[in-house]
DNA sequence: GATGAATGAGTCTTCATTCAT
DNA sequence: AATGAATGAAGACTCATTCAT
């Protein structure tokens, strides 16, 4: 076989990540073998070793593809204008993350714990967490911050662990939805 | 009268549990090996046995006591009078997090994560975290619960996820701490 | 099971060795495979692994043990008074190492040029040999040394030339006996 | 006329054979994989096996190739007139088999090593190298034949064993020179 | 009761070779 | 003719669990 299209690598690539993540969310990271990643993409060990070095750097690239693909969809919301207000922000973000995971057919949520979990003892995919999740609370400050008031860092915090929070409940409860969680953090405003 | 006395096995278990803990948030639930764990107890392979079944019960164990002692932790501060308002909640529960975490030598924070991920393939794991969470969740309510207010459970969902989202950042990130936390709950509510 | 004894942990361990040699000489060091060897040693490949860390490690023991017993074999001619010449020297060393052959059933002679094939690109491996063949030298130069003559160093060198080139004629050829050999040398001087 | 001419074929397959030297020397005859070999030649890994016909193929052309490349270098040697004397004879082939290694920039008497090993089971190089290695002591032979002496079989033997004694100890030891080699036998035939 | 040596199925990974383009 | 992506059968090694002593 002559070289392979930029295209058609990319493809293959994206094959085996889908493989990998309905893998991964069945059985977790490393109860999943890759022998069941290599039969559920398709492809032959050699093929998908070739795409991935290792097991590890499947996982990193499982975990990081799913995190940019939710920067993505994020974005456009922080973005808004004019700024939206914390219950809108935190309805909307929880959303989206409902949205990436019903569209894709594997659930994105429950793939980020595992990775949460695996960064603990991967260096690599923990730098590589803790890179992203600085940013995404950077511009989850900026989209806070308004004339007169503070740099909205403490705030960016707590509607990060707003939003992660909802994450794990969602993974682990199955019975919270955005709307609450937005009405939710109203309440606690209006109690506070 | 036993061989051993209960005393002396109670406190078998939790040296069992403690080198659990260790080896646990060293290598993660899966790379730690029940041979490291061993070792780690200062005990013999039928001995750890002779306590946990099995790896799967060992985790499971370590897992929920972790949690069944961060509630008697955080129940005082549930059931404060006059009851607390959202922000103290927060801010008093993260630092009683830190606390536990601080005393005991390892991180059960970080435990915390590695239980979430088990959980999506152990259902016996899941369980044990729902019911946990969902207690937890009907303990806020009530201490948020207000005259002439609704329920408190879309607060309570609202606080469990700022408390779990703490949890992951400090795993993750390690930049964050309770007053921090507090403060951004306030922030977002005068923005909001 | 409780402590096993010294004597039974040495009795394994050369029940291990004798199986790898077997396997060794019958494929080489590489294309014969760990389940080879575990099968033809009779144990588990948890037990093989728990007396050998790795097929290195035991590619490592099966060459040094071969060379130590070798050694042990020789020592006693090269210390016989009064000192022999150079021809009894090699004709005897070169019985003697085709009497350890014989005697154990499989041929050291082979492994011998497995190892030093191996040597190349083990540096474990090739430190061993180099300590081991520099000392084997030093005692021949001892044997070689005459009141009057020089240190015996360079004669040592071609000695031990002879051995190992006896060595690889026997493993390659076949068809070379120590008798000849001494004939040979005395022939060689005779012309000189 | 072939689309490709006979002498580009034979330049072609001697840049594979040069990769392959390489390859061997550093890693050894099976950790050096087809695709480093491959990769050092420059060709691509259809190129490679349409030169070769599998990896044993290229092993055997290897060690079968360096062998005769050293016998042309000793020719002359065996046939100078009137006829050496034995200490001469080794020194000048030692000296010439040193020549042919660093002329080359790859040391051949490594690959002899490897090739003694890998004949042990591999039938087709065993039996290349025990016609090369009886012609050669052959040669000897009659480079060593007196008048009026025997045949010269055992000399023959003899000095082959010193040859490859030789060898042996420049690529293990590495402290060895062929000068030290003549001077060594001379001593041997003086204490004899 | 306690020990820890032994088990062996299962894991990740490699690599000689082929053949569609 | 030439390329290099794909194959898939092995290979080395691990580790939860048991059970003879």
């Amino acid at each position: 076989m002559p070289k392979i299209s930029d295209e058609r690598r990319a493809a293959r690539r994206m094959q085996i990540l889908e493989a990998a993540w309905r893998c991964f969310q069945d059985k977790g990271l490393h109860a999943a073998t890759m022998d069941d990643i290599i039969r559920a993409s398709g492809l032959s060990a050699g093929a998908v070793y070739s795409y991935f070095r290792s097991k590890d750097a499947l996982i990193l690239a499982a975990v990081t593809t799913s995190l940019s693909g939710l920067r993505d969809l994020v974005a456009p919301i922080l973005s808004a204008e004019p700024p939206l207000p914390p219950t809108a922000l935190l309805g909307r973000i929880a959303a989206a993350i409902d949205g990436f995971t019903a569209r894709e057919g594997y659930d994105l949520r429950r793939i980020a714990l595992l990775g949460w979990s695996e960064a603990q003892r991967n260096p690599t995919l923990r730098l590589a967490m803790q890179g992203f999740y600085a940013a995404f609370r950077d511009r989850l400050a900026e989209a806070l911050r308004r004339p007169g008031a503070g740099d909205g860092r403490d705030a960016a915090a707590a509607l990060l662990a707003l939003i992660l929070g909802y994450v794990v409940q969602a993974a682990i409860m199955g019975d919270v939805d955005p709307d609450a969680m937005a009405s939710g953090l109203a309440g606690l405003a209006a109690v506070g």
